[in-house]
DNA sequence: AGCAACGATTCAT
DNA sequence: ATGAATCGTTGCT
């Protein structure tokens, strides 16, 4: 029931996880230092994420729990749909919703679940990366390991 | 409630 | 390269 915070390291960083026994609401870059856990709930995570890292899982069966404005939770949903190693334009996802793409880019920003919700596959249509949370950087690191890894999974 | 300002953008000059 | 258009959110009043 109580919200517990669960910080581990991974080979792009440390990671935070916050949620209940049942399901995970948020998936951070951390910034304080790891500690332990029992909740297994967490620890799938854990070991999802890792593997996830390596290239050798394309999907995790951890169950989240998000929370957001019906304009955020569509959005979210379609980036949901993005199948590993693709990507997607902020402008076709608004133009589904019929919205904007700058829109689009701010209910990105506001991704509570990183990887999950897979926002670093959203793109720019001129074929730039654009923004992400955790800096351009970690988004082009993850659409590479995607990228490698595909057609071995 | 209404309004202005601000984005992980896009399109036309 | 620069500026206008765009639309959901936030932070005023």
């Amino acid at each position: 029931m109580c919200i517990q915070e669960y910080i581990f390291d991974t080979s792009l960083g440390k990671l935070l996880i916050n949620g209940n026994k049942k399901s995970i609401s948020k998936i951070t870059l951390a910034l304080g230092a790891p500690n332990k856990t029992t909740n297994k709930n967490f620890l799938l995570a854990e070991k999802e994420l890792n593997l996830y890292f390596e290239g050798k899982i394309k999907e995790f069966s951890f169950k989240i729990n998000i929370f957001g404005t019906p304009f955020q939770l569509k959005v979210w949903s379609l980036i949901k749909k993005i199948k590993y190693a693709d990507t997607s334009f902020y402008s076709t996802i608004s133009k589904k919703l019929s919205s904007s793409p700058r829109a689009v880019g701010k209910a990105c920003s506001t991704n509570p679940c990183i990887l999950i919700i897979p926002c670093h596959r959203v793109i720019l249509q001129s074929g730039k990366l654009g923004g992400y949370i955790l800096g351009s950087e970690f988004k082009k690191t993850l659409l590479k390991i995607e990228k490698e890894t595909a057609n071995e999974l």
